[in-house]
DNA sequence: CATCACTATGTAAACGTCAACATGGCTGCC
DNA sequence: GGCAGCCATGTTGACGTTTACATAGTGATG
C-alpha cells in the first residue's frame, strides 16, 4: 500500500495504442469498439485482447465531437435531499440506463440563478436532453435559456411558455377530496400551507382548496391560505402562525413534503394533540405519515412513475420522432389515517 | 406557442460563427472566451456582443480534448433516495460549484455491477476526480476498476486497498455510548441491526456493540446481532424476528437510516409500545426521530460536512498537490430522547 | 484465366477548441 | 529617421474519434 497515488494522473490509452498493440489500424479498432460487423472474428478477438490488456475506454469527448451525441441527460431538480425529487431521478435513471444514457442530476436549491447556470453547463456539455423541474415559472431568464437549448426538454409539473413535453401530477382533485372529508367532519376553518403561486402545484392546490369550500358553501378566508416558499422552516412558521392566531383553524393541510415536516414539528412544539386539538394532513411522504403516532393522512403520489414517464417521453424524442408536444397527467391518492377527526366539541356528523 | 419544438435539434453556434459575426479570427474569440488579457477592449466588446447575439456556449467536449480537463466530478453513492447520501452530495456540491466543477451523481442501488459501469462511464468521460461510496468492500472488480481511473479518488467511510484520501465517520464510539446507556438502565438483551460486515460501518458498529457489552461483563449473544443488507425491508424483517423470538431483546438499535424506518415500522406493526415494551434507538435521521411519538434517541452525524470535507480533499488533489493519502475522521453524536427507558418490570437503577 | 463482386482493412479528413507561433503595425528612443 | 521591441491579432496543428473512401486480397464465374 505504498507508492504513488493511483491518482497520479496516468494518461488513458488511446485508440492508437490499442491499434499498435493489436497490430491493426485505428479504423479497425474503432470498428471493434462500436460493434461494427465488418471485422474478421480473429482480428476482433486480437483487438479486444489489446483493449483489455491496456484497459482501454474510448474518450467520450472525442466521440462526442464526431457523433454529436454525449449519451448524457441533464436532470434539474430543486433539491436533491428531498425524497420526492430523488425518487423521480431514480425512476428516470431506471429507464435511461438500459438505453446507454447517463443521468446528470443537479440541485438548484430553488435558485433561478443556479438553474440558469445549470442550463448553460448543460448546453456547454451538449447534453442530449433535459428533464427539468423549475423552481419559479415566472423567472424569465430560465425560460430564455431553456429556449436556447436546442435539444428535447421534458418539463415536470410546471406551466411554462416553452414547447416541451410535460408530465403533470394531479393536485386539484386530491386536495378537493381531503378538504371535502374535513368539511364533512365538521371543520369550518381549515389552514392550507403549500408552495408558492409561482409554480403549478401551489396554484392548483389553492384552486382545489377553494373549490371544495365553495362547493360546501363555506366562505374562503384568505388568512388561512399560506402559499409561499416550500421549506420546512416556512412550514413550521406558517403552522405556528395559523395555530396561535386569533381565530385558528381546526385542521391543517401541509401540502408539500418539507412543509409537512415543518408544520408537524410546529404542532408538536405547541404541544397540540393530533387529532384532538387539530386535524392534520400531510403530503408526499407516506412513510413518515405511517411511522409517526398517530399515523397521518397524506396525499401521496408515485414519483418514481413520474420519472419513468418523463424518461419515456424524452427517449422517444431522442429517437428522432417528430410530433407535437405531449402532456401526461399522473394521479395522486389520499391515504386516510387517524390524524383527522371531528373538530373539538363537535360530534362527528352523520 | 406553435411551430417546431425548441428541441428541433438546432445546432449550437461555434467559435467560427462568433468570429465571423464579430469580424475577427477564432483565436481572438478563444482569447475572449477564456479571459485572456491580450485583447483590445474594443475588440473584446465586439466579440462579447457576438457571443450574446448568437447565444454561444463553448463546446465542452472540444475544450476537454484540448485541455485534458472536463471540470466534472463523479460522485458514486449507494442510493440517492437516501437522505444520508443526498446530503453528502449537497455538501460536496457546495464546495465544487464555486470552483467551476460540476458534480455527476450516480446511484448504484448497492449493486457492484452498476458501480463498475459507473466507473467505466466516468473513465470514458475523463472526469477529473471521483468521490465514491462503495456498497461492498470485497467486490474485487470495483477495486480493479478504481485502480485504473488515473484521477484522484476520495473514498467515503470504506476500507479498501486503494491509495486514496478517505473521509471516515466515527461509528464505534457512539454505539458504545448508547449501548452503555442501555446497559446502565438495566438492559441485558439488546438487539443490533446494522449494515453488512462487508462495509466498514457495519463492522465498526458491531465492534462498538461488543466492546460495550464486554466492558460491562455482559455475554455477547450472536443471535442478537443482525449485520446484513441495509434496507427498510431487511430492517423490518430483522426487528420482527428479534422481537418475536423465544428470548427477545428489551432494546433495539437500528443503526442505519433505512433500517431505522423498517425496524420502527415492525415495532408499530407488532403493537409494541416504545419505551414500555421495548427501548428503541435509531440512526442517521434525526428529523424522523424528532417527529415521531415518543421522540426517538438517534445516533446522528453531519453528512453535509462529510461532503464538504471530501470535496476539499479532492480539490487539493486537483490543484496538483502531491502528498501521501490523507484520512479525515468525523464525529457522530448521540441525541438522547425518551425512546429509551429501563426494561419492563425493572426500576431504573441509581 | 481475366474480370467481377465482395470483404477486410487501411487512410485521411473533420468535429470545435486552445495555444504556440507568425505577422504586421506602431511607439519610442537614440 | 531607422530600428528594436511590443502588442493585438491571425494562422495552424494538434487532441481522439468516426466514417467515407481507397485498396488489396479472395473466390466465383463465364
Amino acid at each position: 500500500m505504498s507508492g504513488k497515488m493511483p491518482a497520479g494522473g496516468r494518461r488513458q490509452p488511446t485508440i492508437h495504442e490499442v491499434a499498435a498493440t493489436a497490430g491493426v489500424s485505428i479504423g479497425t479498432v474503432s470498428r471493434v469498439a462500436s460493434d461494427s460487423p465488418r471485422v474478421a472474428p480473429e482480428t476482433r478477438a486480437r483487438v479486444q485482447a489489446a483493449m483489455a490488456e491496456l484497459g482501454y475506454q474510448p474518450n467520450a469527448a472525442a466521440r462526442a465531437m464526431r457523433t454529436n451525441q454525449t449519451k448524457t441527460i441533464g436532470f434539474l431538480i430543486p433539491d436533491m435531499t428531498n425524497q420526492v425529487f430523488a425518487r423521480v431521478a431514480q425512476g428516470a435513471e431506471a429507464v435511461f440506463a438500459p438505453e446507454g444514457y447517463m443521468l446528470f442530476a443537479f440541485s438548484s436549491n430553488r435558485s433561478p440563478a443556479r438553474e440558469i447556470e445549470f442550463l448553460q453547463a448543460a448546453r456547454q456539455r451538449r447534453m442530449d436532453g433535459l428533464i427539468v423541474t423549475l423552481s419559479d415559472e415566472t423567472a424569465t431568464g430560465t425560460i430564455e435559456e431553456l429556449k436556447r437549448m436546442g435539444v428535447p426538454v421534458v418539463v415536470l409539473d410546471r406551466d411554462i411558455p416553452v414547447e416541451a413535453d410535460v408530465v403533470y401530477s394531479e393536485h386539484i382533485q386530491p386536495i378537493e377530496t381531503v378538504v371535502g372529508q374535513l368539511l364533512q367532519l365538521g371543520h369550518r376553518r381549515i389552514g392550507l400551507i403549500t408552495a408558492s403561486h409561482n409554480i403549478r402545484p401551489g396554484r392548483d392546490r389553492v384552486t382545489g382548496f377553494k373549490r371544495a369550500l365553495e362547493k360546501a358553501g363555506v366562505p374562503v378566508d384568505e388568512w388561512l391560505i399560506r402559499a409561499r416558499t416550500q421549506s420546512a422552516e416556512r412550514g413550521a412558521a406558517e403552522a405556528h402562525d395559523l395555530l396561535t392566531g386569533p381565530n385558528p383553524p381546526t385542521a391543517i393541510l401541509a401540502a408539500g413534503s418539507d412543509i409537512f415536516y415543518g408544520a408537524l414539528k410546529a404542532v408538536r412544539l405547541l404541544g397540540l394533540s393530533i387529532p384532538d386539538d387539530v386535524s392534520f394532513v400531510g403530503a408526499d411522504d407516506a412513510l413518515l405519515g405511517e411511522l409517526v403516532y398517530p399515523p397521518i393522512t397524506v396525499i401521496d403520489r408515485d414519483m418514481v412513475e413520474v420519472g419513468r414517464q418523463a424518461a419515456g417521453l424524452l427517449i422517444e424524442r431522442l429517437k428522432g420522432l417528430d410530433m407535437p408536444p405531449r402532456r401526461i397527467m399522473l394521479g395522486s391518492s389520499v391515504i386516510l389515517r387517524s390524524s383527522i377527526a371531528a373538530p373539538k366539541g363537535m360530534p362527528e356528523r352523520r
